[in-house]
This record gives C-alpha cells, sequence and structure tokens, in this order.
DNA sequence: GCAACATGCTTGCATGTGCACGAATAATGC
DNA sequence: GCATTATTCGTGCACATGCAAGCATGTTGC
C-alpha cells in the first residue's frame, strides 16, 4: 500500500465516488433525473443520428442490456427519449434522442459543468487542468466509446 | 461541453468506472469478494483498533448505515470480520477486522496493486505518476477519512 | 430452401442498496 | 429523578441491476 500506483487508483475511485455522490444529489433535486439516466442522455447526444441500439448502449455505459431496456421505459413515457426500430434488422430497437432530452441533457450539462468548476477550478490553474486533462486521456486510451 | 473542467470531470468518472468494473471481476472470481467487501476490509484496516461502528463506516464508504449492516453479516459468517459492542454504549455496534479478513485483504491488495500497475505504468513513467498522484492528493483534500 | 447457429431484446428471479420506521440506548433540560 | 430529544442499529418496502432463459429475427452452411 505504499505503492505509488495503488495510492493513485485508490485516490481516483475515491474522487470519482464522492463527485458522483454530489451529482447525484443535485441531478435528483433540481432535474429529476439519475446520473445514469444522464449519462445515458450524453450518450445518445454524441452518437451518430442521436440514437444508438440497447446492447449497444449498454456497452457504453458498463451496464447489462436488460437495464438500458428498463432505463428506457420510463424515460420514454416522459418523452426524454424516443424509440426507433430498424428498417432493415427488427432485432434492433434504438432509443433515440428527443428534443425534450437533448434539452434536459442540456440543463443536466449546466449543473455539471458547475459541479467540475467547483473540483478543479478552486485548487489549480489553467496548466495544471491541462495537464491533468492530458493525462486522464492516456489513460482512457484504447477504450472506444468514450464521452470526452 | 468544450469546458476543460467537463471534460476531466468526464473522464475521471469514465476512468474509475472501467478500473472498477475491471476489479470487480477479479476481486469475484479470484477472492471472492466484491469491490465493497475489500473497501470495508480496507477501511477496517486503517481504522483506529482495527474496527468501526457502523453509522462511522458508512460514512466513509458514501453508503447507508443499514448496507453496512446487511454487508458485515455474511462477511461475519465467513469469518472476515467480527462483532463488538462498546462497553459505555451498548447502541454502538463495531465492525472488527479479523485475522482472516486481514488475510483476505491483503490477497485482494495484491491484486488491487496489480491492477494498477496495469493502469499507470505502462503509459507514464515515474515523474508523470508522482505528478499524478500530488494532483489527486488535492482533489481528496478536504474531505477526511481517505483511504490514501 | 432449410436447418443450425448467432444476435438482440425482454422478462423472471436473485441480490444489493436507500429510505422510512421502530426499538433500544444515551444525553439533555428541567 | 424524569420527560424529552438525539443517536445507533436493525427491518420492511421500493427500486435498480445482473444473470439466465425465452422469444423473435438474421445469418450461415449445406
Amino acid at each position: 500500500m505504499t505503492d505509488v500506483n495503488t495510492t493513485n487508483a485508490l485516490r481516483l475511485l475515491q474522487v470519482a465516488d464522492d463527485f458522483r455522490a454530489g451529482l447525484s444529489g443535485e441531478f435528483s433535486a433540481v432535474h429529476g433525473i439519475s446520473v445514469n439516466e444522464f449519462f445515458l442522455l450524453l450518450h445518445l447526444e454524441r452518437a451518430p443520428a442521436n440514437r444508438l441500439s440497447r446492447v449497444e448502449m449498454a456497452k457504453r455505459m458498463h451496464v447489462s442490456a436488460s437495464t438500458i431496456t428498463r432505463m428506457a421505459a420510463p424515460m420514454e413515457k416522459i418523452g426524454l427519449v424516443g424509440r426507433e426500430v430498424d428498417e432493415r434488422d427488427a432485432r434492433l430497437v434504438f432509443v433515440v434522442a428527443t428534443d425534450a432530452g437533448r434539452e434536459k441533457l442540456s440543463d443536466a450539462l449546466a449543473t455539471f459543468a458547475k459541479r467540475s468548476g467547483y473540483l478543479f477550478d478552486d485548487r489549480w490553474d489553467d496548466k495544471e487542468v491541462e495537464r491533468f486533462s492530458t493525462m486522464l486521456q492516456r489513460l482512457t486510451a484504447g477504450k472506444g466509446d468514450s464521452l470526452a
């Protein structure tokens, strides 16, 4: 545990957990969505034609396909996402972003940006933030479908 | 979303999720414990007298007290942790590390260190790792009870 | 063409977790 | 002292999620 890599990984997980916990509370209270629903909308926004099949969404979100099925259902009811079937392959059921969904995402992203600012701005200068960004990008390298 | 802080926060969450997902699989397969059980053992190891009350453990693990109650029960049955009651305050029920629990933690920490190595060693040199460590530490500053 | 296999989606079941409540114990105010 | 309040723990319920199975649809080999 004196290993630097171990220490870094522990801190990484802890910082991420703290940030996610804070997000969860504000998303729920202010936007009425969960963190996972936010990420689902974000994945849609970055996807071609603003839509993804359920298995593809599942892979990108690190959850099972059944979870996507169950997450999408209530979001369809309140109009945050829509449902489309592929013309050629009737097995594929797409989750597709709606205008309401994009607007909700935009609102939530403002909250996300604000909390990101709390995390970094008060502690680091621009140069450090840039350096951190480069480092993180290398950690995600090779793992496709990244959001950032 | 072109905001650097937002990008960094997104990457931070993504890297942490990936790492946790990988850990989860190996912990389950090799050590027979969950990531949360690993963290519970780790918190015990770092706690005074190797024990913590349930509410205190709950705060440090970002979970509810009832979750600690329910996590501890099966871990007691297989001898990974013990149960102690405070002599002065009969409300307090401590989760306490056992020898078997410490040994299990030691094994799991080896796995954790190995995967931490995969994450950092192959990509960065020592100087970068040290810099990253310093940066992460500042992000956790002010949030007590950190593990690293 | 048809059979065998592969892929995507959904559903039943089991598990993990939070919230709200109640019980037991402690601390506080009078 | 005794009543009131606070704290800690456990439990019932609701919800989210993964896994295994089943169904519908596509693909491949012959």
